[in-house]
DNA sequence: CCTGAAAATGAATCTGCTTTCATTCCGCGA
DNA sequence: TCGCGGAATGAAAGCAGATTCATTTTCAGG
């Protein structure tokens, strides 16, 4: 007779795909994408190396997967903040902080999505990401200049250099070293930096949007 | 009786160190540091791979050479301008405008020295660049808040964006496309966008340094 | 012209990974 | 309990480069 996969089949194979994911965010979490070699992996999951191979095609489909999955949980956060109905500048704001605040509350997985040497298709994936980014800075400074709240300038190009300085500011070997400037500080002269650069005042303080309730140091998800 | 090297050795050694040096450029010129494998600089410069490391103990060693030459050109113009004795907001309107222009002249190049995705070694070599970028930038701006030009701020973390922020702007998929915005409006809008984000007024435009005669798309240096 | 020593050669080797695949294991339905 | 087919295994093969090294070539000095 025909095979069928049974539920508990496929209850354990769904297990198996979140185990290999999971290790490799831990290792992604702990040592960058370098650290994420198949056997490791492999070891963490508690699967063979062979095994990896039935769930994923390949190391890069792996690892594209857990940069997707790491990145679309900030990245939503950030849509969900520009798509909010507060004026422009305060969602800008708001934006800021929570980027730079999240990543710099967990530096060694910002590290990885952000600045750590990668192949050409993690690259590519990180491409995304920074374009995403990018985007949702833009559509906040061009809602800001149809606001009035700004002068008119190239949103499309004020966003690129969001997108370039935050990361060079927070993450790799230019940003200030810990003990150097304290988080909020760091806060302070992003948003500084940021609306300077088009012409804005920042609003007084406000709190970033923070989804982790506990500190959250493995990168993992909780949806 | 004991071997000593004739001039003329001496001589075909120094031109083979060169070919090679000159290979490996233009091979990174062309295609970035991917293309500058063992075998084609070898090919390209006329010698046998084995030959190569005769010259240089390794391709890292090779290659971070072929960096530092191609950097250092650039830096030089920079410090040199940063050096002059105008005023400090002029002075940083020339270093933007130079460092852009060139970037945008070569862009291939330009991706090399500041987009590619690179190994370790090349990596590191990158960052000595940027940061020495941002110690120029930064410089500048400690000279500008000591003229009293601007209102002070923390130099080191607005270089250090600096040096994120441009290279974004100028080159990678996060750039305008050629077409999309003219190399002037680039220049222009950079300098509005650094300007802006240290709390100064741009000053009236001005001509940028370039060391170079004629165009010049390999990269050869000629100093 | 001969000789010894450096210089050049490039095919073979080495290296760290990823990926494969012949084999074994396991769960289900008959 | 048996047998079938998918699932898991991990040792071996592949791969894409850099690197080595036994051999050949070149070249001054004798």
């Amino acid at each position: 007779m025909a095979y069928r996969q049974t539920d508990n089949v496929a209850q354990r194979l769904a297990e198996n795909r979140q185990k290999i994911l999971s290790a490799a965010r831990a290792l992604v979490a702990d040592g960058g994408f370098a650290k994420a070699q198949i056997t490791a992996v492999a070891k963490n999951a508690g699967l063979a190396t062979g095994t990896l191979y039935r769930y994923f095609p390949s190391k890069d489909d792996l690892c594209r997967q857990v940069f997707r999955e790491v990145s679309a949980r900030e990245m939503n956060l950030l849509a969900g903040i520009a798509a909010s109905n507060r004026p422009a500048l305060d969602r800008l704001d708001l934006i800021l902080r929570t980027f730079s605040g999240r990543a710099l509350k967990n530096r060694r997985l910002a590290y990885a999505l952000l600045a750590e040497p990668l192949d050409l298709a993690l690259t590519e994936e990180r491409t995304r990401f920074r374009k995403t980014h990018a985007a949702i800075f833009a559509r906040v400074i061009e809602d800001a200049i149809s606001e009035g709240a700004i002068r008119p300038c190239d949103a499309k190009f004020a966003s690129a250099c969001f997108a370039g300085a935050i990361p060079t500011a927070l993450t790799g070997p230019l940003a200030p070293v810990a003990g150097d400037m304290s988080a909020d500080d760091v806060l302070q002269e992003i948003v500084r930096f940021c609306f300077g650069a088009i012409g804005a005042t920042p609003p007084v303080h406000r709190k970033a949007v923070n989804a982790d309730t506990k500190s959250n140091t493995n990168g993992e998800l909780h949806p």
